[in-house]
DNA sequence: GCCTGTGAAGCTATTCACAGCT
DNA sequence: AGCTGTGAATAGCTTCACAGGC
């Protein structure tokens, strides 16, 4: 049961049970948790499952236990090292997404290969050149890449990442990246996810008034 | 058979249906698609059964008439037109992304709070003040929105959305929205992604293993 | 009374298998 | 021989229903 679906919703319910723990709540239930996840509470339930943890009937669980179990369960006290690569727009957005307090993953090293951005730096770190990516991952045994480049590039990119040891791979450009099985990619497809809005929201709107 | 996932991967097939038809390609066989879409040929030919087009045994689909159907299925012929919020990084990095020549959808109006960004330029649109949102909405008649904006501002302006008549939202902060049933939202949560796959390449080298 | 934990049913999506056409 | 189109089987996920504890 620990499918790509249920990792999405834990890392939802941890963020909900931060924000809980921050307003000084000692006990949740199923419902509410379902609420910050838009799932149903047998869901929640049956997600927790898999958490080292365990509710009381009419009090629900703990905050601090749960937020315990599940951190232990999705390793996120390791602070998993991250590379990026593609320093335009986006990739200074996302950057600011991984400075978030409650991002559990810690990036480490970052690449371009305009010369105006070699060199620069980005959130801390000084940006190298895409060149020096299978150097920089494995020295620093960096396992996760960010792509952030144009879609032309993007294949050609993640290439090389695999090359250096990464094996996995959320990708921001507009095209399905071919690797061997071994690499897990998580596609972040704007265009395509903006169609699916679109298609989803008329198709919402016939049925309706049909 | 019209689910998300159908769209998205329609979505996909479509873009590379526009490649093979730059190549000058004639006819396209159900597994070239399922490489694209990174899916299998049966997958394939079960969405393409939604399509207006035949393929024919031992030559596969005319990619002319594939496309075509493609489009007036998807309506991508219509040009729907988009709103966004939020003209940071992300908003502008966005923003590239829809100019880009595959996309069906339209940007017609764009909006921040910050004083620096109102009145300027951005891909040829003026930005408006957010508070303006209501009557440009309205006159425009726009009833899909983009949301780039921080997360603690996001559900207030996914409200004044709904209420301006959008029914469609593509949603980037990091937090579920709650908003009325008949609104269709769509999460890229960047934080979300990063972890499943951190989660997910983890577990593959786990059961690898062992 | 209320909330958890879970077997069992139901649903959706995918894969298997193969008939049919060119 | 090769590729489409599709019934049937399977797998995976969600909802239903309810027993059990505080």
């Amino acid at each position: 049961m620990s499918s790509r679906k249920w990792v999405g919703r834990v890392v939802l319910y941890r963020r909900a049970l931060q924000e809980l723990q921050a307003a000084g709540r000692e006990t949740v239930a199923s419902a509410e948790l379902a609420e910050a996840a838009a799932c149903t509470p047998e869901i929640v339930r049956r997600d927790l499952m898999e958490i080292p943890c365990s509710g009381s009937p009419r009090r629900g669980y703990t905050v601090r236990e749960l937020l315990a179990g599940i951190e232990v369960v999705l390793g996120a006290s390791e602070r998993m090292p991250v590379a990026m690569v593609g320093m335009g727009n986006l990739g200074r957005a996302v950057l600011g997404y991984i400075a978030s307090r409650d991002c559990p993953l810690q990036l480490r090293a970052v690449f371009d290969r305009a010369p105006e951005a070699v060199g620069r730096d980005f959130g801390g770190l000084r940006c190298h050149h895409v060149d020096a990516l299978p150097e920089v991952v494995r020295d620093l045994g960096i396992r996760l890449g960010i792509l952030t480049v144009p879609g032309a590039e993007a294949q050609a990119v993640a290439d090389r990442m695999v090359a250096a040891g990464i094996t996995g791979i959320l990708n921001f450009a507009p095209a399905r990246l071919a690797l061997p099985g071994n690499v897990t990619v998580e596609n972040m497809d704007v265009l395509t996810s903006l169609q699916a809005v679109a298609w989803m929201s008329r198709l919402a709107a016939i049925s309706r008034q049909g």
